[in-house]
DNA sequence: TCTAATACCTAACTTTCTTAGGTAATAAGA
DNA sequence: TCTTATTACCTAAGAAAGTTAGGTATTAGA
């Protein structure tokens, strides 16, 4: 498991790359994928990702359709196409960060 | 430029790794060092900063030693033993996050 | 029947930044 | 000489973005 502090400002860009890579999402299903992808290493708590989604449609980024499953709710996001063109923005930025650190920290990625 | 969001987490391992690739440094130093080796594209605060340094001392991790130039103070740190240990932990664990952010963004860093 | 998993949510708190100040010495240019 | 930029230290208020710890409710399985 990693230090909660590095996941600190890429928590949008997961759930933005991880929506343009999977298309409808529900958030309970963001936790799980986020959780296979990363080998259980990135565990999203709902105490972020929620506030994070609902901040996300605030801002146009993502819409979302609410379907009922016999009495269960189930809420699904999208990417806008704001959002679209917003997710390799924000991908390259991380990239360029990530470079950089390389520089600074004198470390081989790879 | 990078978003400041991305160095939350970072700063202290920066200032670790940059103390023990330059040995005794001041805050200043420091500052135009990170800026140096990114190229210009990681400017530290210095509201940022200080109390990073502070805290560090606090933790046992550097130690100081206040020189006089002239009437001018300046204030070198280096790590401590412990701190040298760490600086290791924290790269490590830097490079496993970003490895694994690999995966979740599905992208290749190299 | 009880627990675990699924599925949504909020609120108090903490950490860690940014922004915006303050102080002061020194160097450089108009 | 006066003014500005740079060097060099610092703090405090506020914002951002997490964690922790709750709450509600359905469904599946032992």
């Amino acid at each position: 498991m990693h230090s909660p502090e590095l996941l600190k400002g890429t928590l949008q860009t997961i759930v933005l790359k991880v929506l343009k890579d999977h298309g409808k999402m529900y958030g309970y299903e963001i936790t799980q994928c986020v959780k296979e992808l990363s080998d259980g290493n990135l565990l999203l708590t709902e105490g972020a990702l929620y506030p994070t989604l609902h901040k996300l449609e605030a801002d146009g980024l993502l819409k979302t359709e609410t379907v009922m499953l016999g009495r269960r709710v189930r809420k699904y996001y999208t990417l806008t196409t704001e959002g679209k063109s917003l997710v390799k923005e924000r991908v390259n930025e991380f990239i360029r960060f990530i470079q950089t650190m390389e520089n600074v920290l004198q470390v081989d990625f790879k």
